[in-house]
DNA sequence: ATTAGCATACATACCAGTCTGTATGTTAGA
DNA sequence: TCTAACATACAGACTGGTATGTATGCTAAT
């Protein structure tokens, strides 16, 4: 065993980059967690695809996350919520023309079918978990608000500027989705 | 044990007429089924618990169905199918007012929250299971075919009695799901 | 008596999660 | 400054539990 452990060394320079990055291999398995999810679902997101996805170990990922549980949390909190915000939330901000601006958006993810579930994978995580686990339900109603608000704000701005109607727009917006 | 063999005989006598009906055990496991894949979608569809709802045990789904998938199939072809039948394409048949009577089934899903996403779980089921399996992705499509021709007929026949404009409406009711 | 219809017990595989070990980074003391 | 001691980051075997699917036996019905 020390002959094993001697032998076993390796060159110590450089790639210690590669290793040893404790923020990219938990923004990899955030990652792989992710795709691996939107493609099964979360109960059927297997852990070990996850694993050889983001090319590390179970002693990696338990390290970083406390259980399957934790892990799903931090994909809908870090990943889907950065989804959202930046496929929705910031483009909406400042903008005159509303309307064209909304149809703007699902256009473009209408082209790219990647970012289209990636919308939409809120809303599939939400009919698979939310009646099945509060900690979801929060975290996703969280991110729903947040886009909801949003629309809601540049309705808003577009009543101001005139180009939108006087009606009830906040719950509108909710009721689209 | 033959002694336990022995000792084990129940009275054999009456619910003859419930015990020995094959239909009615294949249609018990069909409707459980349903409700488990409702409930947690396909995938994480528990065996024992469809059994569990239906009544019956591993034996008795092993002889009407080969495995899961073939259950699953026959959930779509049967079940799923009757529903969107029952639902849509037979209060199309013959009506005069297209428009209405849309409306008027979809109001009447709302009311009733179990028939509601008893449509919907044609397009749940198709969400999880048509990107990974060619056999759901058919048969759902089938189904979903169907409901867009009798959508696009009834809109055409509204054509005719003129409460319906002249536009492209096949495509477009396919667009509206 | 034979078989269709079903129950029960079991085989097998997979899954999340744990445990132990180990290599690498960091710090404190001589 | 060198190193011992510790903390951090990760690997991989292992475990208990649960899942689907199978093998076999019993029984009602024809």
């Amino acid at each position: 065993m020390l002959i094993g452990m001697l032998a076993a060394r390796k060159n110590p320079k450089r790639r210690a980059t590669r290793l040893r990055d404790p923020e990219r291999t938990r923004e990899r398995l955030l990652q792989a967690a992710s795709r691996e999810i939107y493609r099964s679902g979360f109960q059927s997101a297997s852990i070990d695809t996850i694993l050889a996805s983001a090319g590390v170990t179970k002693g990696a990922l338990y390290y970083h996350f406390e259980n399957k549980e934790a892990l799903g949390y931090a994909v809908v909190e870090e990943v889907i919520s950065a989804d959202v915000r930046g496929t929705w939330v910031r483009p909406l901000r400042s903008v005159k023309d509303p309307i064209n601006a909304l149809i703007g958006i699902v256009q473009r993810l209408s082209v790219r079918p990647e970012d289209v579930c990636g919308g939409c994978q809120l809303n599939n995580l939400a009919q698979e978990m939310s009646p099945l686990d509060a900690g979801f339900r929060k975290r996703l109603e969280t991110i729903f608000d947040a886009w909801r608000e949003a629309t809601a704000s540049v309705l808003r701005q577009g009543q101001i500027h005139g180009s939108v109607r006087r009606d009830v727009e906040t719950t509108d917006a909710a009721g689209l989705l």
